[in-house]
DNA sequence: AAAACGGTTGAACAACCGTTCAACCGTTGG
DNA sequence: CCAACGGTTGAACGGTTGTTCAACCGTTTT
């Protein structure tokens, strides 16, 4: 399936500002800059992985407790941490019985941070 | 359904680090910013709504030409653009038979910019 | 060594979401 | 006036996704 292709069959009609279609074609991003920006988007796009990063930002976390403090089940958030972890959005630390998780990146906060600005626009 | 209960129900393992906990408990943002922050990342994490942003960056187009450009159904874009629409991301202009969307917001591009940059790290 | 505990995992289920399809509305042009 | 066109909408479908449940693993404790 590819984006951007010029009089796609999939289109049932036909360009009516020819010039400036193709002008935005030309300046749009390469499809898989496309599919990696909303992919990171979706994991941000979950209330229960947004309340995950902001228990886990500064202090380190065990699993136990941040189901504590969210009151969830340790399986729905280690479910939850799991794909964070394969977004590289998190790091853990074993350390005896325990996993402690803490933020991986600064960038998330600062993302996180410009879109709580948005929100009480 | 509340988040943050001390001693939720539902969680079935013990508080390790209470104090901790307690702490983090106190700091966590309110539940419904956390909904209205996951809500709209959620809303750009769909490669065809960013692709739409990105077409309507700068200079405002049509239904017809934005579908064009996407390769996709007018239907489909406009389902898309009234989710835009909804969420104040994009603002739209009609002139005739046609129907010119343009981003609402300076914000969107700043978030949209800084999640490139964390992609390409 | 066995029980207890923190954590992970896979299957299953329900809820959600994006595209398609067909019908429709408002404007325009013959 | 009516056919054509740009755009919107609701229902339906197929795929995705988050939580639950039960089973499991590794470490610690007794």
């Amino acid at each position: 399936m590819k984006l951007y292709e010029k009089n796609a069959p999939s289109c049932e009609c036909e360009e009516i500002h020819s010039e400036l279609v193709e002008k935005r074609r030309a300046e749009m991003p390469d499809e898989s800059t496309l599919y990696d920006l909303s992919d990171f988007f979706k994991i941000l796009g979950d209330s229960t992985r947004v309340s995950i990063l902001f228990a886990i930002d500064g202090e380190p976390m065990c699993v136990c407790d941040i189901a504590n403090l969210l009151g969830m089940t340790k399986s729905a958030v280690s479910h939850q941490l799991k794909i964070l972890r394969q977004s590289d959005l998190v790091t853990y630390r074993k350390s005896g019985k325990n996993v402690f998780y803490t933020l991986a990146d600064d960038h998330v906060r600062d993302i996180i941070e410009k879109a709580l600005e948005h929100i009480k626009e």
